[in-house]
DNA sequence: GCAGTTCTGTTTATGTTATACACAGTTCCA
DNA sequence: TGGAACTGTGTATAACATAAACAGAACTGC
């Protein structure tokens, strides 16, 4: 009664390591882990869209029904993924307080995104932690211990930095890699077409917003949410929460 | 050489209603907009996955490739159904300053995203902006002019306070709606199981963090962010930049 | 008023996808 | 030395987006 077949139940076993090992019957050319890195590959060369079972089964010369011994289905295998391609969260040096460590932490989870972009999207759903995963909360949250806020606090403010990070790599890759002007200069003429309407947006586009030059705010947003702790820390310890 | 025939220009055409009017032929008994408003329907009551073109037609009791005749492709018909679900975003009182303005938009954005939470995914996309959804942006924005902020500061605060907002709607559905205490119970059977591992997240949990009270910080990163903004504009303006 | 044009919705067909099911060969254990 | 267990395959199905050709409707110019 605790989980039907497809529940999220059986897709945290596969992530947490909880199957049984075989005893008998042919070698297996294949594993989860193997699938889920060759899944990884293809999702990093040819964005998540290309990762069907066929084409990570093209990867071992199987078919795709072969992934079906190793993965339950399609949703299982992006869940793999996803904590494989976010690996185990680097250790924090804490030593200089907590906003250091937090800086540090958000400029790693940035990297780790724009190596594996796609990861924006197979988390954009209702699915288990992996134990990778769960490392790159831990670290913040460690981090924020003793400042004043609350354990719960202490995870919403990583929350935060997270979704900021998410939010900046999900329009990088348009800029950068695809090099596609086209959904900004398509932007700018809608903008100008219709300067009364939004007039403030208009201004700052004259300002350099939606602009070639514009570096989509990581840096402004990180100092943000950090003056925000800060100020919420130094209202709980009487102005000593910065170290 | 501007745009291929998929591509994003064609996209926002459609948007922007820039498209020409029939002069012959029978009564369309669709139109982009009836084909958007029943797919919005759609998603609302039965998921963003139930929106199929088949399951969109059914709704008109015509066949699929009917849509055909008003929407592009499927793409194009998230497009559309993101800015109506959005729909034009109420006009901001700034007379209190910039800060309540913000909290009420925020607010505003946030009941929007709780009404069709399916936006998170169909904005986790490359795509175009349309005319409702630019509405969304300006109203901070204008909102926060005279604050010392730059234009393209503005907007990423703007954007800041919406990628807040996304995450939080996320999240929310799984608690609220679905009632699936599956993923909690399966964390929180992790947690105990490599206690070790993770002594920040253990602790934090012991706190009431991802339990049934927790309420996922939509507060909390609210005024993180806010009060963000705040210290940035006192930077700025020699400190009475919160009026 | 009528012929042609234009437009709508349908029919039919194609290619892609995930994945169920039964089978053949392989390896280990009793 | 035989099952039993296990792996990968072949085949099949159902859902999906969407292309192409077509039938009927309605407007426009004559």
């Amino acid at each position: 009664m605790t989980s039907e077949n497809g529940g999220l139940a059986s897709r945290m076993d596969l992530l947490w390591g909880r199957r049984a090992q075989p005893r008998r019957g042919p070698k297996p050319t294949l594993s989860p882990e193997r699938v889920a890195r060759a899944a990884v590959g293809v999702a990093d060369t040819e964005g998540l869209t290309a990762v069907s079972m066929q084409r990570v089964a093209a990867e071992f010369d199987v078919t795709a029904m072969a992934l079906y011994r190793h993965v339950p289905g399609r949703a299982d295998l992006l869940d793999l993924m996803t904590d494989l391609a976010l690996g185990e969260a680097p250790a924090l040096d804490t030593s200089g307080g907590w906003r250091p460590a937090l800086t540090d932490w958000t400029h790693h989870v940035y990297e780790v995104f724009r190596r594996h972009p796609w990861i924006v999207e197979t988390t954009t759903r209702v699915r288990p932690t992996g134990p990778y995963e769960l490392t790159w909360m831990e670290r913040p949250v460690a981090a924020l211990a003793g400042t004043g806020l609350t354990g719960p606090e202490q995870v919403d403010a990583a929350v935060l930095l997270l979704s900021h990070v998410r939010s900046q790599i999900q329009y990088a890759p348009v800029d950068a890699a695809s090099r596609t002007p086209e959904v900004a200069d398509g932007l700018a003429a809608v903008l100008r077409e219709h300067a009364d309407e939004y007039p403030g947006l208009v201004r700052a586009a004259g300002d350099g917003a939606f602009g070639p030059d514009d570096d989509g705010g990581f840096e402004f947003g990180l100092r943000c949410v950090l003056d925000g702790i800060a100020a919420i820390v130094a209202g709980r310890t009487g102005g000593g929460g910065d170290g």
